[in-house]
DNA sequence: GTACATCCTCTAGCAACTGGAGGTTCAAGA
DNA sequence: TCTTGAACCTCCAGTTGCTAGAGGATGTAC
């Protein structure tokens, strides 16, 4: 049985989010030792790797809620867990795209400042007129 | 002189948004009417324009606020403004290499899928067993 | 038996907004 | 001039996914 504080280390995670996981219902209550300290078993382990290699690949909690659920019950259709990676893809895809297009704008700004005052800054200048961009980037985040 | 509203709608922000940046500090307090209502002049529409712009590509707020510190001072040195800007091109240089790797492990996952019952899927068998990625993928978030 | 690392609960905070409740003001039309 | 209704006001709570700290209890190793 591990404790709280063992489960982070083999899963990478902090104590607190594991905390986080079950207050919100994504972790299962554990059992307790008579003291009320938590202990985890095998299967808390598995599930906790898999929310944890699932945030890596930038799935949302609920997302990982859905794809629990379909972990949970095997006779489910694989094809909404696919339709959940297909949708996160396409979002990652996208991601993709605003940031290359920023990258492009602030690789021009950073190239076109020759140093001085600010007074003549590009930077500065490229940010106070939109006009000024070459490429789109109209919505906010990554 | 515009009411929030105008305001919000020139600069493709929302009323509320307007109200927290003054409540932050980021755009300052402006005119009111006998009625208590918020007037802009044209001061305040490059400021938030200005702010508009930077978020979109990414600029957090604390950097906004040095952004438009140095705007503000045409005085000092262009080269704080390009610091800021480099950090920012390196972020999403890194956000960018970060998201190909998890493009390419979700495309894996759903090209290996094959439809059928969940208790068979390549996703949920990918997110179950971290060895089986090829890519490393260790850190949350884009 | 005692030290002290680890655990517990609870609360609050982070970024960067967004939404709603409940009430007031402004501007245009009758 | 009055009325209507859209837009404004303040204040508070919620979002996502954690993270940090206070103040106190527990577990374990020596």
């Amino acid at each position: 049985m591990l404790t709280i504080g063992n489960l982070a280390k083999k899963t990478g995670t902090k104590v607190q989010t594991i905390r986080y996981y079950e207050q919100i219902g994504l972790m299962p209550e554990p059992g307790r030792t008579e003291g009320g300290q938590r202990r985890y078993g095998d299967a808390e382990l598995d599930r906790l790797a898999f929310i944890r290699h699932s945030r890596q690949l930038g799935f949302s909690l609920d997302a990982i809620r859905e794809l629990l659920d379909l972990s949970d019950n095997p006779n489910k259709s694989c094809e909404d867990a696919d339709a959940i990676a297909r949708r996160q893809l396409k979002q990652v895809e996208q991601r993709m795209e605003r940031l290359k297009a920023l990258r492009a704008e602030l690789k021009r700004m950073v190239h076109e400042c020759s140093g001085g005052k600010s007074a003549d800054c590009r930077v500065l200048e490229v940010l106070r007129d939109h006009s000024e961009c070459l490429t789109e980037h109209d919505k906010i985040g990554a």
